[in-house]
DNA sequence: ACAAAAGTGTTGACATTACACCCATGC
DNA sequence: GCATGGGTGTAATGTCAACACTTTTGT
């Protein structure tokens, strides 16, 4: 049991949030002391004594913020000895999903200066964030195939084209409407909800859809594989 | 900068090889000093303040089994408050995985009593090491879907029936033999090589063959989805 | 009427499943 | 020659990729 360790520890979060419109963003802090003061970096901190480090990561996410991310999972701590200046600090990061609904910034509700920025137009990134950043979106691309993650990033109810575009925009590449309705239906992880779109831009308003957890979790007690995304 | 943080970090392996015999074995190591004196726990220890992770958990497998794995990955940090009677101390887990050839235990080469064990038949372990191992084992399931990993667990010259068999043992389900090697061969993976396995215990000789990694990354850069197990 | 997005079906190629017999070797 | 595991082909089925026109709404 050496006294000599002298390692801390922070837990950090990927927040991400996706609209068609503006695709993937995430958010990001600006850091009001050093090291790298005025660099953005990720919502997160140091992580307390006796607190579970979900714990951490959603009280660092409100008090920064002022949001409350509708899904949290921890993907990979990063522990390069010289990551931080101060010394030898690893960091716990998290991939966090927060729902567009959700997640508009209340100036002043959160301690810090937060933004949602682009995620392929990221601003001068403090310590080593922009990594875990792409680290967590290349997990995300693994994890999306069959997990029903994407349903995290969408209001309840959503337009079939919504989870397309996220697809799309994930795995940078364009997908056929036809094909991937046709699967996606098929799976039968979609309700059809009374409602259309109420306001679209413009064209022909798009039924609504909602995600059927219970049927996911029936497939997956059957032993069905089930591969969302390909 | 919280001069009151006290948290400790271990960097642990779920150390596993692979033979048709014996299925999926993990490496652990017999504790001679509390918590949990002379229960089995997994090869790992305290980081050192300059050392990186993955370091670490090289140094530790070395110095408590003798032996060195031929794949080390990072998948999850256990963080419970309440998993160490000791205090606060994050786990950062790891899987390694070690070929048969490799891992003969040469008594005296480490520093403790080290034993590998069927995973499915564990003896009473310390902390929450059975958790980790299990975590493990649900980590691997869903990378060596899509990732090459088994032939880490193999010889360099294998039978086909060997990766089957890990398949097999792995999902626990029965697999075709014709419709795997028919896979397998259409991926181009696989090349033969000119020796047939010498001493089978009983029946005809198996032709060997080798993992083709350069193939494997011809297909990744172009692409192509590479399925191993479905 | 036009612009914009939503919805929808068929076909050919390919991949997956299910299934049974012969082959090479050691004893 | 017998026991043991290795090697192999075909037919039916299911899944995936490619492809274009019509519908609904707002302006």
């Amino acid at each position: 049991m050496p006294v000599h360790q002298h390692i801390r520890v922070t837990s950090d979060a990927v927040v991400l949030r996706f609209t068609a419109k503006d695709g993937f963003m995430v958010l990001l802090s600006k850091r009001s002391i050093p090291p790298h003061i005025f660099k953005w970096g990720l919502p997160g901190g140091f992580v307390r004594n006796e607190e579970p480090l979900e714990a951490a990561v959603h009280r660092e996410i409100r008090d920064e913020t002022g949001l409350r991310a509708d899904y949290l999972e921890q993907f990979r701590t990063f522990g390069a000895p010289e990551r931080d200046p101060r010394g030898r600090v690893l960091c716990v990061a998290h991939i966090a999903l927060i729902r567009p609904s959700a997640s508009r910034l209340i100036p002043g509700a959160g301690n810090k200066e937060a933004k949602w920025y682009p995620v392929r137009e990221l601003p001068q990134m403090a310590f080593d964030h922009a990594d875990v950043i792409a680290a967590a979106l290349e997990h995300l691309r693994v994890r999306l195939r069959n997990e029903p993650l994407a349903f995290e990033m969408l209001d309840a109810k959503f337009p079939v084209s919504e989870l397309e575009k996220l697809y799309e925009w994930l795995y940078d590449r364009p997908v056929d409407r036809r094909n991937f309705q046709k699967k996606i239906h098929n799976l039968g992880l979609l309700s059809a909800e009374q409602e259309k779109l109420k306001h679209p831009l413009q064209g022909r308003p798009a039924q609504l859809y909602s995600f059927n957890r219970q049927k996911f979790s029936e497939l997956r007690e059957k032993g069905t594989p089930v591969e969302i995304f390909a």
